[in-house]
DNA sequence: TGCAATTATGTCAAATATGACATATTATTC
DNA sequence: GAATAATATGTCATATTTGACATAATTGCA
């Protein structure tokens, strides 16, 4: 099973039944409400909540690095990593954690304030 | 070296030196405030910030918890993990990650509003 | 258009997080 | 204060996430 198509393995719903969450994220970066998509795929709360959170947080990154003028790369840099997984996180990859685009927020100087904004 | 000392990696300071995040959750822990703590111990904005985070959502998922009255053994079959990640989680354990308590806290009904809240 | 820069996607070995378990410690109740 | 329940701590095999790399696709601009 492919990384891309994997699911998120603790989502686990009345019926045990398991979602991918690749084609909400697709849906998504089209312009479709977060909300909509999720029932028209049958996705429960808790995993559009957990969806729609990284969503908000990898669109906040994208705004924030270009408000600076970085590039990828340079913010790859400045967390020591690297640009593919940048990019990975701006598209809200399934591959990527919460916590590797919350620090990398911590890094561009975002308060926690300024941090719980994005999240709305 | 075991998980419990292991520092954070992506904190990377001015002189690349990696602090070791036991040291302010423990002083946390007997109610120091983590502004004063981080200032003693040399750890970065980025840094106590992320620490802050977590102690931030542990706090709230024990709260929520408390509140419903439920054991951490109650909890951990909700998430489908087991007590003792619980415990860590609401001890704000190094070894724990954001993206799980975040998970911990929607399994509960936290909704993004609520959660945002629970940042500050 | 062509070229350079930037971003996207796929893959993988290494690093980190996870559930499970054992067991210790601490509350609660009788 | 012993029994019991609840929480804490340590360890480990397995699962997931990571940076790195290669390379494709897209964008911008001369």
């Amino acid at each position: 099973m492919s990384p891309k198509d994997k699911p998120l393995a603790w989502l686990h719903g009345e019926k045990g039944k398991v979602m991918d969450k690749k084609k909400i994220l697709k849906l998504q970066q089209r312009g479709w409400e977060i909300g909509n998509a999720a029932d028209f795929l049958g996705l429960s709360q808790e995993e559009s909540n957990y969806v729609d959170l990284k969503v908000s947080l990898s669109q906040y990154l994208q705004k924030k690095r270009l408000t600076r003028h970085m590039t990828q790369e340079n913010l790859a840099r400045l967390i020591h990593s690297s640009q593919s997984r940048v990019a990975k996180m701006e598209k809200s990859d399934s591959s990527v954690s919460i916590d590797l685009m919350i620090r990398s927020l911590l890094a561009l100087g975002t308060s926690k304030k300024e941090l719980a904004k994005a999240l709305i």
